[in-house]
RNA sequence: GCGCCUUUAACUCAGUUGGAUAGAGUAACUGCCUUCUAAGCAGUAAGCCAUUGGUUCGAGUCCAAUAAGGCGCACCA
C-alpha cells in the first residue's frame, strides 16, 4: 500500500469516530445518528493538510453551534502515535489537521522503493474490463473525432490499468453491412470509370481519392478481367480487395499513434454465426416486438428509451443496431466482462438508451455498458477554424494530424480536457516548442532532472544509500509542496479510473511540473548548505522525475532525457 | 417540438460527493541567468461564475425557468 493520502485519511476517520464515542459516552454530546461528514483535502494548505467539516454537520443533529462541537472533538482527540501532529479550529467550526514531518519523508521513501510501480492502486481488483475505443469505419482514413478517441480510450485504459483493473483494448471493424455495400459501389464505379466513359458516381457514394487508389490498384493487379463479369462478382472482388488495405492501415496508423489492440472484432463473425438472427430471435421470443409496415420493430419505450426503434427492415435486413446489440451481448454476456466501456462521439449519443434497452430486454444488466461520449473537437489555426489539412488541403485527417503535430503532443493534447466539453484544439500552439505548450512544459522539468542528475554524478556526488531520517530535513516550502503533491497519485489514478477521465492525470502532470520547476528555482542540490541536504533533494528529485515518468508512461508519452 | 452537452478573467480552460479569500495557462506590464537547462521562476493587473428564482448554517457546484451556442431525434451507420 502506497497511498499515503489514504492511510493518512482513514487515520483520521478512526481517530474522529473514537472521540465521537467518547463524547457520547461521557454525555458531552446527544447519541444522536451521525450525518455523513467529509474528510478532504483543502485547497489552501494554510488550512491544513486534511479538514474534516464533521462539527457543521452534527450542528443540527446536536442542537449546538459548531465550534463547540468542534473544541469539544478535538478536546478528545489523541494524536500521539499517529501521522498527525497537530489540529486547528478555524472558519465557520472546520477542523484543520497538520502531518507530522515524518509523514512527508515516508512519500519520498515510498516513491523510491516502489519505482515504477508507484501509483498503482488496487481498488480495480481484477475487475475485466472491455473497452471499445475508435472503431473507424473501414471504408476510409480516420477523421480527428477518432484521434481524439483514441488518445482518450488508449490512455483510459492504462489508467485503469494502473487501478488494478483487467483491461482488453478492442477495435470493432463494421466490415458488413450498408457501409460495406456502399463501399463496393464506390470501388465499382471508380473501376468501371478506368475503361468506360459516362459513368457517374452516386451523390451518397464515397468520393474521397482513396477509392479512385484502390480501383486503380486493382486494375493494375487484374486489368479489365472484371468488367465483363457479373456485378456482385465484381463487387466481392473489389471489396476483398480494398477491405483487407483498409484494415490494414488502420492497424498500422494506430500503431504509430502508439495504439496497440488486444482484439480486432469483426462485425462479420456476428452475422456468420447467427448471433445476428439470434438477437432478433430471441426479442421476438420475449414478445418485445411487433410488425408495422412489413418492418420488424422492438418495444423500446417499454425499456426505458424514449422511440421505438425498427431491428428489421420490410426488405428483411437487419438494420444497424442489431449487430451492435448482438456484439454487445457478446462482450457481456458470451465473454462475461464484468463491465464494457464504449468511447464514443457526441453524435452517438441519441443511440445509447436504445442499446441499453435492448441489452436490459435480453435480461442483460445495462449497468455494466458505460458510454463516455466525447464531444466535438474544433480545430483552430492561426485563430480560425481549421478545416483542411497544412500539407495536402485536404480535409485533416489522423494521419495528416500527425504530420502536423508530434504524436506527444496530440496524445497530451485530447486528454489535456474531459472527453465530454467541446475544445479547441489549437495547431499552432502544438507545434510550439516552449513553454505555452504545455507537453513541453513537463517533459522539459523532466529533461531538467535528468541533467541535474547527471551533472552531480560528474562531479561525484550520487546517492549511496538513504534512510527515512535524512529526509526530514526536506522542510522547505517549495518541498513540502513538491512531496504533498506527489503524495496524491495514486488517489488521482483512482478518481480518473472511476469518473473515466484521463485528463486528471495530464493536469496533475502539469501541476506537478510546475511544483519541480518553484522547486528548482528555490532551492539548489548542487549548492546545497549540507551535504546531508544536498544528498536528500538529490534523491527528491529522483522522486519527482520517477513519478513525472509514471505519469507519462501512463499517457504513452515520452520521457525525454534531453531537450 | 423533444433529448443530451456547454456557458467561470480579454482568450483557452480547472474548480474534487455543496464548504473557508473562485484558480491555472495564454496575451499585457515589471523584475530575476559569471551559480544544477531562462523551454524556467517571482510579481502586477484582470471576475455580476450567462440571467432570474428556489433549496440551507453555506451554492460556481443541487433544483426550476429563461437566453445563447454545439450535437442528436431514419426502414443511414
Amino acid at each position: 500500500m502506497s497511498n499515503l493520502i489514504k492511510l493518512a485519511s482513514n487515520e483520521l476517520n478512526e481517530l474522529i469516530l473514537n472521540a465521537l464515542g467518547r463524547l457520547v459516552s461521557n454525555g458531552s454530546v446527544p447519541s444522536e445518528p451521525l450525518p455523513p461528514f467529509n474528510i478532504e483535502i483543502p485547497a489552501d494548505t494554510s488550512h491544513g493538510d486534511f479538514a474534516t467539516n464533521i462539527a457543521m454537520v452534527c450542528a443540527k443533529p446536536f442542537k449546538m453551534p459548531p465550534r463547540k462541537i468542534a473544541e469539544l472533538i478535538s478536546e478528545q482527540l489523541v494524536l500521539d502515535g499517529t501521522m498527525f501532529e497537530r489540529i486547528e479550529i478555524a472558519g465557520p467550526g472546520f477542523i484543520n489537521f497538520f502531518l507530522s514531518r515524518r509523514w512527508f519523508s515516508l512519500v519520498v521513501q515510498a516513491i523510491l522503493d516502489k519505482k515504477n510501480d508507484y501509483g498503482k492502486t488496487d481498488t480495480g481488483k481484477g475487475k475485466r474490463i472491455l473497452l471499445e475505443f475508435v472503431s473507424a469505419n473501414p471504408t476510409g482514413p480516420m477523421h480527428i473525432g477518432n484521434a481524439r478517441g483514441g488518445a482518450i480510450g488508449d490512455c483510459l485504459a492504462s489508467i485503469m490499468q494502473y487501478a488494478g483493473y483487467y483491461v482488453e483494448r478492442e477495435f470493432y471493424i463494421n466490415d458488413a453491412g450498408n457501409q460495406i455495400e456502399k463501399f463496393a459501389t464506390s470501388l465499382e464505379v471508380r473501376y468501371l470509370q478506368i475503361y468506360k466513359d459516362g459513368i457517374e458516381m452516386p451523390e451518397d457514394a464515397y468520393q474521397g481519392e482513396d477509392i479512385i487508389m484502390h480501383a486503380e490498384e486493382f486494375a493494375k493487379a487484374f486489368g479489365d478481367k472484371y468488367v465483363g463479369l457479373s456485378s456482385e462478382e465484381r463487387r466481392n472482388a473489389l471489396v476483398d480487395f480494398a477491405l483487407p488495405k483498409n484494415i490494414k492501415g488502420l492497424e498500422d496508423d494506430l500503431r504509430k499513434y502508439r495504439i496497440e489492440y488486444d482484439n480486432w472484432f469483426r462485425e462479420s463473425i456476428l452475422h456468420e454465426n447467427g448471433d445476428v438472427d439470434k438477437i432478433v430471435r430471441i426479442l421476438k421470443e420475449k414478445d418485445c416486438t411487433y410488425e408495422l409496415e412489413g418492418a420488424t420493430w422492438f418495444k423500446a419505450t417499454d425499456f426505458g428509451a424514449d422511440k421505438d426503434f425498427v431491428l428489421v427492415r420490410s426488405n428483411g435486413i437487419p438494420t444497424y443496431v442489431v449487430p451492435d446489440i448482438a456484439y454487445h451481448y457478446n462482450k457481456l454476456v458470451t465473454r462475461n466482462f464484468d463491465k464494457a466501456i464504449d468511447v464514443l462521439g457526441a453524435d452517438h449519443h441519441g443511440y445509447v438508451p436504445r442499446l441499453k434497452s435492448a441489452l436490459t430486454a435480453l435480461g442483460v444488466d445495462a449497468n455494466k455498458l458505460d458510454v463516455v461520449i466525447m464531444q466535438m473537437v474544433r480545430l483552430m489555426r492561426n485563430g480560425e477554424v481549421a478545416k483542411l489539412s497544412k500539407r495536402s488541403g485536404k480535409a485533416i485527417t489522423l494521419v495528416t494530424l500527425l504530420d502536423e503535430i508530434s504524436i506527444d503532443a496530440a496524445r497530451f493534447y485530447f486528454n489535456l480536457r474531459e472527453s465530454n466539453s467541446h475544445f479547441e484544439f489549437d495547431l499552432d500552439l502544438a507545434v510550439e516548442k516552449s513553454a505555452q505548450n504545455p507537453v513541453y512544459y513537463v517533459q522539459y522539468a523532466h529533461a531538467r532532472i535528468c541533467s541535474l542528475i547527471d551533472n552531480l554524478s560528474a562531479s561525484g556526488v550520487n546517492i549511496i544509500d538513504y534512510d527515512l531520517k535524512q529526509f526530514d530535513i526536506l522542510d522547505k516550502q517549495q518541498e513540502i509542496e513538491l512531496i504533498r503533491h506527489m503524495a496524491t497519485l495514486p488517489c488521482e489514478v483512482d478518481s480518473a479510473a472511476k469518473t473515466y477521465d484521463p485528463a486528471k492525470i495530464t493536469k496533475y502532470s502539469v501541476e506537478l511540473a510546475t511544483l519541480f520547476h518553484k522547486f528548482y528555482d528555490a532551492c539548489s542540490v548542487k549548492n546545497a548548505e549540507t551535504e546531508q541536504l544536498k544528498q536528500s533533494r538529490l534523491a527528491l528529485c529522483k522522486a519527482v522525475k520517477q513519478v513525472l515518468s509514471n505519469s507519462l508512461t501512463m499517457l504513452k508519452i515520452e520521457c525525454p532525457r534531453k531537450m
